[in-house]
DNA sequence: TTGATATTTCCATATTATTGGAAATATGGA
DNA sequence: TCCATATTTCCAATAATATGGAAATATCAA
């Protein structure tokens, strides 16, 4: 991964209605939840969601597919790991120690 | 974890120069860098250089200490734990094979 | 002491992000 | 067709962040 687009992924990250969101589709799995869904819950206006939405969609944390007249958002798994990787890379100089084990969900 | 504290580390981590510092810390082990290492690194002037140290310093994602002259920053691992479980809480509504498996390094 | 080095604080400026109303687009159902 | 629902785009106002010069603070070494 590249800085650029760890900043990028980061940045997607650091608002409080779109790291909620995330949250929400991370636990949703594949099957994702529709726009109007996490508008609902978030209690903001569709306007202020469609911006959020595509914020993490430019960042490539989630994705979308249209289902007539909605829009289902899921998370991309692959993209958040790979984020992960990049903050925790080459690691604590060698102290195993310090690095907590991760769970593998 | 609080929502208010994963977006105050991710605000912290969103930017270029704050990503390049957390990362060299966290590659530096408890030994640490002092702020000059580092700005020289980047190449940006000392109080562009504080000021971005403060920001990580108040998510709690690095510490510093001073010897002498100098100051000392490091990486705080145990929060970066905390923002990476907070980030995947309960992922993949029990589809394992979507999540990766982390090394734990 | 005094002068050099390391770092932070202050502050004004510049840049970037967030918000949401109104209008536009798209689909489904009567 | 026509209307209701779902979502996005447009745009302008507002808010939050980043930048770096200059001055302040602190320590070291001669």
């Amino acid at each position: 991964m590249e800085i650029k687009d760890a900043v990028g992924a980061l940045s997607a990250l650091a608002q409080e209605s779109r790291l909620t969101i995330f949250r929400m589709l991370v636990q949703a799995g594949d099957a994702g939840l529709a726009a109007g869904v996490l508008g609902e819950t978030l209690g903001i206006p569709p306007a202020t969601l469609s911006f959020h939405l595509k914020e993490l969609t430019r960042a490539k944390l989630v994705k979308s597919r249209s289902a007539g007249r909605y829009v289902i958002y899921s998370a991309n798994y692959p993209e958040m790991d790979k984020l992960i990787d990049y903050l925790t890379e080459n690691c604590c100089a060698g102290d195993a120690t310090q690095c907590a084990p991760r769970k593998t969900c």
